[in-house]
RNA sequence: GCGCCCGUAGCUCAGCUGGAUAGAGCGCCUGCCUCCGGAGCAGGAGGUCACAGGUUCGAAUCCUGUCGGGCGCACCA
C-alpha cells in the first residue's frame, strides 16, 4: 500500500518540482473515485493556474509513466486508482505475512519511551475511574513496541502520604474488628472510612495518625513500617489479579515511597538552577513567564517538608537519568492538567532541552449519572464488579446463542472483559465519560464483541476451508487477485492499518485504532454478506480465502494492540 | 473571579490536523437465514456542526467574542 502511495508522491514531485515528502495524499470522498486523492489547490498559487486545469494537466503527464496506476482528474482533484490485482496481492500478502506484527517498523529503533500509567492508590479498591489510565497506557506500550521503540511501562503506585498514617492508626485501634488477610482491600477501606467518621469527634485520632506518618517518614524499622509494608503487599496482590484479567503488565512497579530519599537532591538540583524563590515562607517556582497567570509550582512548605510536586519532580528526574527517554508519557486524568503543566513549566524555566519529550496524556473524567465518583462517600462502581457483570452478560449470551461452545467460561471472560476494554478505548481520550451500565454491557453495534464476532466468523470460514481441502495451498490454485475488485473497500482498509497504528502511537490516542477496527469490521461484514468464499471457482475461492485470512489477521492484530482477546469461536 | 478543556442526528460518538454531497452505532420504522455464524447485513426517517463575527479559493476543523458543561486554582495527593 505504502509503495503505491510513494510511487504517486514521487511522480507528482517529479512533474511539479515540489518535494515528494510534502505531497499530501488523501482518501477520496467516495471509493469509486479512487484509492488516493491529491487536491491541486496547493499548487494553484505556485503554478498560477486554476486547480482543475492543473489536475487535468497532471493526469495526462502522470499516466504516461504509471504502469498499474491510473490518474483521473475530477474537478480540482487528481484521483488515483491502483490496478486491482497489483493492489490486492500486495496488501493481502503483506497483511498475512505480518500476522500480529503487521504494521511493525523500526522508526523507534534505539529509542526508549517511558510510560507512566495506572498508578492506583494502595489500600483502596480500583474503581471504573482507574480503568482508563490502565488500558490506555497498556495499549500505548504495545503500539510503541510494535513500532520498534523500547517501551518502559511504570506503575507509579500511590503508596505514600499522610493517609497512610491514618490507616496505620486505624489498624492499631480497630484492626481486630476486620479480617484484613481474608479480603484486605474492603477491610482497609472500612477502616479508612471509619477513621474519617470518628476523627471529627476525636482529635486524638488525627494526632495518632500524624505520629504514625512521622515515624514512617523517619525510615526507622518498627511496627508502623511493618504495617505499611504489609498493606502495600496485600494491595499489590489484589491489583495484580485485576491486571491479569486485563492482560496488563508493567516493566517496573515503583511506588512514590521509592523517591523519598531523593527529595533533597531534587530540591538542590532545582535550586541550583536558580529558578526557585521564597513566597510566604514556602519555596516555589514562579511560572508566569511560561503562561500568564499560571499558578506557581510549590516545592517546599513553610515547615520545610515537601509536597506532591516535589515527589513528582524527583520521579521525573529519575526517569530521565535512568532511562534517557525519547518520550515520556504520563497517562493521568485531566483533573491533573495544571500539575503536569507546572512540572513541564519548571523544566522549561530550567532550560532543559528534553522538556518537550515529556507529554501529559490527559484523559477525561469518569462520572456516574448522579455525579462525581467518590470511594469514601460510597458513590463508586468497582472495577471488579464491572468486569464480573460483563462476563456474566457474556455467559448469558453464549448460553443463548451458542450453547454447545467449548471453553464457554474462558470465552465469556474474554468477551466480557473485551467489551469493557474496547468500550473505554472507543472515544477520544480527552472526552469525559458518564458511566452507564446498559452502555458498557452492550454487545451490539460498535462494541468489542462485534469486532470479536467478526473475527470468529472469518475464522470459522477458514476452518471450514481447511476441513474441505479448499485452502489455496491444498488445491494448488493460484489466487485470482483481479477478482477482488468488489472487495476494494476491505483491501484499502487493510492497507491503511500501519498508518492507523503510527497515528495512534504518535498522538497517544488508541481510539484511532479502535475506530479503525470498527471500520474494517463494517467493511468486511458488508462484503461477505454479499459474497461467498467457499465453493466458487478454485482461483476465486483462493483469492477470497486469502482476503478473509488477511482481514481476520488484521482484526486480531488490532484487538491485540488494544488488549482485547480474539477468541476463535464465541 | 481567573485558567485549561469540551460542545456535530433524540442519545453515544467518527470526521484523515483547512478540501469534494458532514458519517457510524444505539433507539424508532422496513426488509434479509432451504446458502460459509442474525453478537450480522441492506434500506428509511432524523443535521442552522451551540451562537455571532472574522481569516481565504475553500471552515465542523484556524482566530475573537458570547452562551452552556467539565476540571483545576499554594503549603492534600
Amino acid at each position: 500500500m505504502k509503495r503505491f502511495a510513494d510511487e504517486i508522491r514521487a511522480a507528482i514531485a517529479a512533474a511539479t518540482g515540489i518535494d515528494a515528502a510534502a505531497v499530501r495524499l488523501e482518501k477520496p470522498r467516495d471509493i469509486a473515485m479512487g484509492d488516493f486523492a491529491f487536491p491541486c489547490f496547493v499548487l494553484a498559487k505556485e503554478l498560477k493556474q486554476a486547480p482543475p486545469a492543473i489536475a487535468a494537466d497532471l493526469a495526462g503527464k502522470l499516466n504516461e509513466d504509471f504502469s498499474n496506476i491510473q490518474a483521473v482528474a475530477t474537478g480540482p482533484y487528481l484521483n488515483f486508482k491502483v490496478e486491482v490485482a497489483a493492489l490486492s496481492q500486495a496488501v493481502v500478502e503483506g497483511a498475512i505475512a505480518g500476522g500480529n506484527q503487521y504494521g511493525q517498523s523500526d522508526e523507534g529503533a534505539g529509542r526508549r519511551v517511558v510510560i507512566d500509567f495506572s498508578s492506583p492508590n494502595i489500600a483502596k479498591p480500583m474503581h471504573v475511574g482507574h480503568l482508563r489510565s490502565t488500558i490506555l497506557g497498556a495499549s500505548l506500550h504495545r503500539m510503541h513496541a510494535l513500532l520498534g521503540y523500547e517501551p518502559v511501562g511504570i506503575n507509579h503506585i500511590g503508596d505514600w502520604g499522610s493517609q497512610f498514617g491514618k490507616l496505620v492508626a486505624a489498624i492499631a485501634r480497630w484492626g481486630d474488628t476486620v479480617d484484613i488477610d481474608a479480603d484486605p482491600i474492603p477491610a482497609l477501606l472500612k477502616l479508612y472510612v471509619r477513621f474519617h467518621d470518628e476523627a471529627e469527634g476525636d482529635p486524638t485520632l488525627e494526632e495518632e495518625a500524624r505520629t504514625a506518618f512521622r515515624e514512617l517518614e523517619s525510615g526507622v524499622e518498627g511496627d508502623v513500617r511493618e504495617t505499611w509494608r504489609k498493606i502495600t503487599e496485600l494491595s499489590l496482590a489484589e491489583f495484580n489479579k485485576t491486571y491479569e484479567r486485563l492482560g496488563v503488565e508493567f516493566d517496573l512497579v515503583r511506588g512514590e515511597a521509592w523517591y523519598e530519599d531523593k527529595l533533597t537532591s531534587t530540591l538542590d538540583r532545582i535550586e541550583a538552577s536558580g529558578v526557585t524563590e521564597e513566597s510566604d515562607g514556602a519555596t516555589i517556582v514562579d511560572l508566569t513567564s511560561i503562561r500568564k497567570k499560571m499558578a506557581p509550582c510549590l516545592l517546599k512548605k513553610t515547615d520545610g517538608t515537601t509536597l506532591y510536586a516535589t515527589r513528582d519532580m524527583a520521579a521525573l528526574f529519575s526517569r530521565h537519568d535512568e532511562f534517557d527517554f525519547h518520550r515520556l508519557l504520563w497517562v493521568v486524568g485531566s483533573d491533573q492538567n495544571l500539575h503536569f503543566e507546572q512540572l513541564k513549566g519548571v523544566l522549561k524555566r530550567m532550560e532543559l532541552p528534553w522538556e518537550p519529550a515529556c507529554e501529559h496524556v490527559s484523559f477525561g473524567m469518569m462520572r456516574l449519572p448522579e455525579g462525581k465518583l467518590s470511594t469514601r462517600a460510597g458513590k463508586v462502581v468497582f472495577l471488579g464488579d464491572v468486569l464480573d457483570r460483563a462476563v456474566e452478560e457474556a455467559r448469558r449470551t453464549i448460553a443463548e446463542k451458542n450453547p454447545d461452545l467449548a471453553n464457554a467460561e474462558l470465552v465469556a471472560e474474554q468477551v466480557g472483559v473485551g467489551a469493557i476494554v474496547f468500550n473505554d478505548l472507543k472515544r477520544e481520550r480527552i472526552k469525559d465519560v458518564v458511566f452507564k451500565w446498559d452502555e458498557v454491557l452492550s454487545f451490539e453495534g460498535e462494541t468489542g464483541p462485534y469486532a470479536q464476532y467478526t473475527f470468529a466468523r472469518m475464522q470459522s470460514i477458514l476452518r471450514k476451508a481447511k476441513a474441505s481441502g479448499e485452502e489455496a495451498a491444498t488445491t494448488g490454485a493460484a489466487p485470482d487477485w483481479s477478482a477482488l475488485e468488489d472487495a476494494r473497500g476491505v483491501i484499502l482498509c487493510l492497507g491503511r492499518y500501519p498508518d492507523a497504528i503510527r497515528t495512534a502511537a504518535a498522538e497517544a490516542e488508541p481510539s484511532h485504532l479502535t475506530q479503525f477496527i470498527l471500520n474494517l469490521c463494517r467493511e468486511t461484514n458488508s462484503w461477505y454478506a454479499n459474497h461467498r468464499v467457499l465453493g466458487e471457482a478454485p482461483e476465486l475461492t483462493a483469492a477470497r480465502l486469502a482476503l478473509v485470512e488477511a482481514a481476520s489477521s488484521v482484526v486480531r492484530a488490532g484487538l491485540t494492540m488494544l488488549g482485547v482477546p480474539a477468541p476463535q469461536e464465541m
